[in-house]
DNA sequence: ATCGTTCGATAGCAGTGCTATGCATAGCAT
DNA sequence: ATGCTATGCATAGCACTGCTATCGAACGAT
């Protein structure tokens, strides 16, 4: 059989494009090959060419975004453990502001990372624990809910990111949104949601 | 004084990159120019060159939006008019997928055109006409308001047009979304807004 | 009519993603 | 151990990108 692929040349690659979007430079061809020490055509060996290597890019940022969320440990709160997964997306999407806004960039390329359904996965699972706890509506379904937090969530992180909304507007705005949401999914006759009025801070892990 | 410019001209780049983004094709610096029957300079003597004419696009791209939305007539129910307007919003952007994705896709420009803020000015306005109705809580800023609903609308269609929603995620949970923040601002005790229950559907005019 | 100034067309620059071409290398059969 | 073969990868060149230097030409003021 003919010689194997050197598998960490791949890697190597989604790591230095991975970092040149965290340093805010430009994703470019040549400049990935050099910094990764292999020729251009590495890019087309382990990728279909450029699409291909942001493609794998984005699956990678999903998945490690997915296990951030997932390694936030449930509290006796589910409705704040909600509000801490969308405080650990938006501290993610905040810290690397570039490789955010490439993931939802789909250039000419319709796929979507299995990975993001991952992501998508663990809001689902937020609310269903919330409704075990009988802490929300058990008629709420928890895919529509999960949708819709993360809607309200991307929607003033990209805003901020766009330079639409200054960075203040996420404190300000989001945790109102989430209250007004989880009140209306059955959390405000029982108790109000402290959790959110506390605002929004970094994840404690 | 000396020669004047064509003036002609800027409005046809303008229009000539608009039109490629509406048929889906690239918009680069030689094809704009030769659809606009005038060379690669007049993209320099009449915009900061290609981030420039981009600029331009997404300011004419916010006015006409804006325009859109001022067109729609108040009605007797404001609260209505304030989903009509995200109808309206949503619909446009839909209109022309490419060119939404554009007016936020600030490269590396972070000027936001003035006319973004016009178009905001029509839902601030919006919230402020329902609150003078009695419909919402006076108590509720209309500025943060306004952001808020903005953010749903553009986050739930943004996610859609990167393909991580269906279409169909805008009539299943955009109106359940306004309800909500529509109740938490006053609008529940008084009456239910059965204006957003009716669904999502194209704005009247 | 003349002049001066600005527009805008032409040509060339470095850089982009991509492909065609070789060549060295790693695995297998012998 | 030794060929054979199939594959990974480097090189060079392609058409294309946005951009700039240059220069002719058109217009307004005088």
């Amino acid at each position: 059989m003919p010689r194997p692929a050197d598998t960490t040349v791949r890697e190597r690659l989604i790591d230095v494009a991975t970092d040149l979007l965290a340093a805010g430079e430009e994703v470019t061809l040549r400049k990935v090959a050099n910094a990764a020490d292999t020729s251009t055509m590495g890019v087309y060996t382990h990728f279909d060419g450029m699409p291909g290597l942001m493609y794998a890019v984005r699956e990678r940022a999903f998945a490690r975004l997915a296990a951030e969320l997932i390694a936030l440990r449930p509290t006796t709160d589910p409705v704040a453990d909600l509000v801490s997964t969308g405080s650990a997306y938006v501290f993610a999407a905040l810290a690397d502001p570039a490789l955010y806004r490439v993931m939802f960039d789909i250039g000419r390329d319709p796929r979507q990372p299995m990975s993001a359904s991952m992501t998508f996965a663990v809001l689902v699972a937020g609310v269903e624990r919330a409704q075990a706890d009988d802490r929300l509506d058990p008629k709420v379904e928890p895919i529509p809910a999960a949708t819709q937090l993360w809607a309200m969530t991307h929607g003033v992180v990209s805003l901020v990111l766009a330079e639409a909304l200054p960075t203040a507007a996420l404190d300000e705005h989001l945790p109102p949104m989430y209250t007004a949401q989880l009140v209306a999914w059955g959390d405000g006759p029982r108790r109000a949601p402290a959790s959110v009025r506390r605002g929004w801070r970094r994840p404690a892990s």
